[in-house]
DNA sequence: CAAATAGTTTAGCCTTAGCTAACAATGTTG
DNA sequence: CAACATTGTTAGCTAAGGCTAAACTATTTG
């Protein structure tokens, strides 16, 4: 199986044979990710509510449901959970709202979300590529990188 | 109380930049990133299967299970999954083998795998911080916005 | 103000991806 | 070669996150 693909080999630090990691780091990394995936989707109902709120004033089901393009039935299960957590506070039948929990939550989200978007705009990936991309990837950029993607955007930005 | 509310947000100003994007588009990156999380265990699998195959000359259920911590019984049931989707073939008891598609999809998500992390790297993220943000961001990642990782990474490493 | 419409919730179903425990096959070695 | 250790499978449980259909509440409007 040799490789003729032009995308497998870049140079660096190790090329095409990168080898397997030792087996406690190349655990770490699949367990991070399943971490990540469990606070997903409650830190993007979250922000959304939160944007919501912001832009709107107001955060019902109904508009989290087409804006996720999903039932309202599955929002109402949501919204229970998070409800749970303490990171919404809602009537029955009424807008919701974020609790302090949940405020510290969407702002994180937000600016972690809009620090991925700006620097793949600045990368030169169109727009709305771009925003699909930051919505599937802010949630797997550690700290590290989402200060260096920062200061990338901030640089590139003053020249 | 259809109000289309003033712009009086809170705070933050200049970050909070962004309006909220018209419903089609916002549903539509939810949408992906939903997809793509359908798609994901199932390519991390074969990736590391094709890993091991590529480095130790086989592949074990025992191996994959710890790599990724999780239970064997986790990773069996996983491998029904991927004989039944004709992405391996397996007799029990014995090392797996990638299908052609199996080796197909492998490749695709290792080169995509390798040009997120050489990117993270050549960007300055820490090895080991690039190869976590790499296993997660790697999915989510367009084709487009790949294109470009890839030729910014070129570019620097000729400099 | 009653009826229609819009929004919300509940009930019940499905699939995925984890887990443990018990059992089966294979491989190793005294 | 029998016993033990390792590896793999199966059964059965859980929780999350989807769905549809039906019931309920609120709002708008004739």
């Amino acid at each position: 199986m040799t490789d003729s693909n032009p995308t497998a080999s870049l140079s660096a630090p190790s090329i095409h044979g990168d080898a397997l990691p030792p087996v406690e780091q190349h655990a770490q990394q699949y367990a991070t990710v399943r971490n990540a995936h469990e606070t997903e989707l409650i830190e993007d109902y979250v922000e959304l509510i939160g944007d919501l709120l912001t832009h709107r004033g107001e955060a019902r089901a109904a508009d989290i449901a087409s804006r996720m393009a999903v039932s309202q039935a599955t929002v109402s299960k949501m919204i229970r959970r998070l409800n749970e957590l303490e990171l919404v506070t809602s009537k029955p039948y009424r807008s919701l709202f974020l609790t302090e929990a949940g405020q510290k939550m969407a702002e994180i989200s937000r600016a972690r979300h809009d620090i991925v978007l700006n620097f793949l705009r600045t990368l030169g990936v169109r727009d709305s590529t771009a925003r699909i991309d930051a919505e599937g990837m802010e949630h797997h950029v550690s700290d590290e990188t989402l200060a260096i993607m920062q200061r990338f955007t901030e640089q590139q930005q003053s020249n």
